[in-house]
DNA sequence: ACCCTTTCCTTGCAAATGCAACAGTTGCAA
DNA sequence: TTGCAACTGTTGCATTTGCAAGGAAAGGGT
């Protein structure tokens, strides 16, 4: 038999493409105080947990490390944040928001609270409720099985020959 | 006052990374076939709805035409589909989905409806109809708002001066 | 019939993004 | 102490992706 598939009843076509517009738009909101969505994020999480290493700063706002590095260097280069090392680690990077980063977070926060309000109001409370917590289960469950292709770092096993899953796909 | 933000309830934060984790992991599922994302959604929609323009693969996708005028390039040249002109209007494509792509969208099928499973299998039956209410609302809530500045898709309103506010930012 | 506008697709291009490779540190066990 | 493994962050690089420009075709009014 013959299965089928609603693709607009198929729940990660809907997670993905509401996620793109959500970010497109958001984007382009936030595009008046000049600060894109990953800077936000930064800011705001900065904001809400305090000074962070990159590594956690990444775990928080679900942004590559190296998507994360650059992102910092432009926010250091323009006022936003401070970047220091950690007396106790050499290696590890502490990040810190500044004044005038605080300041545009300020700007910036009623904008994105509206923002989440423009997306919601009218939709029953009840929805929006199981909708962040089914978003939220999906988004848990995904990450504990993200680690386990690209790179592999299971227990004792080292740089052996990674198998290549590559998303790939020959043009 | 200030005011405060838990990013992790913050709606927009918690589609875009759903969002963002469903894909990247749906593409290493769809990479068994060799197949991208958006080549299955086009397999998908083809076999739902029968051959389309492009235009309106467009639509019933999510994907960028010019995003999709490539993507169909390779697909043709794999001979997943057909591109042929319309008889009656020669600048319209028709797109069409082949034997051959119709085999592998058989194969990729059960493969999608595994993976949506393993997304929601043990989440309320009712929290995720909700989410999938929630995220269609809020979907056609924005893209009803998307076509507002970059390149409008609406059928009635005309061009006009669009206006450009570029999601740009200054490096 | 002609011109101007709109539609549809393709292509150029630049910004965003994720992975791999690297380099500097630290931790730990032999 | 020495040496290897793990951790942290940066950079190179290729892919993806969306916008803008371009060109061909169709529509519509005069």
């Amino acid at each position: 038999m013959k299965q089928k598939l609603i693709l607009v009843d198929h729940m990660p076509y809907l997670v993905n493409r509401a996620g793109n517009l959500v970010i497109q738009l958001f984007t382009r909101d936030l595009a008046q105080w000049d600060v894109t969505v990953p800077m936000w994020r930064i800011l705001a999480v900065l904001g809400e947990h305090g000074p962070q290493r990159l590594v956690d700063l990444a775990l928080l706002t679900s942004i590559d490390v190296s998507t994360l590095s650059r992102t910092v260097g432009t926010m250091v280069r323009r006022g936003f944040i401070l970047r220091g090392v950690a007396p106790a680690n050499r290696r590890e990077v502490v990040i810190s928001i500044t004044a005038q980063g605080r300041k545009i977070l300020d700007k910036a926060l009623p904008s994105a609270i509206r923002y989440e309000q423009s997306l919601i109001t009218g939709l029953p409370k009840k929805d929006v409720e199981a909708a962040k917590r089914v978003l939220t289960a999906m988004f848990e469950r995904l990450a504990e099985q993200v680690g386990r292709s690209p790179s592999m770092m299971e227990p004792s096993r080292k740089s052996t020959s990674r198998r290549s899953s590559k998303p790939q796909a020959r043009k």
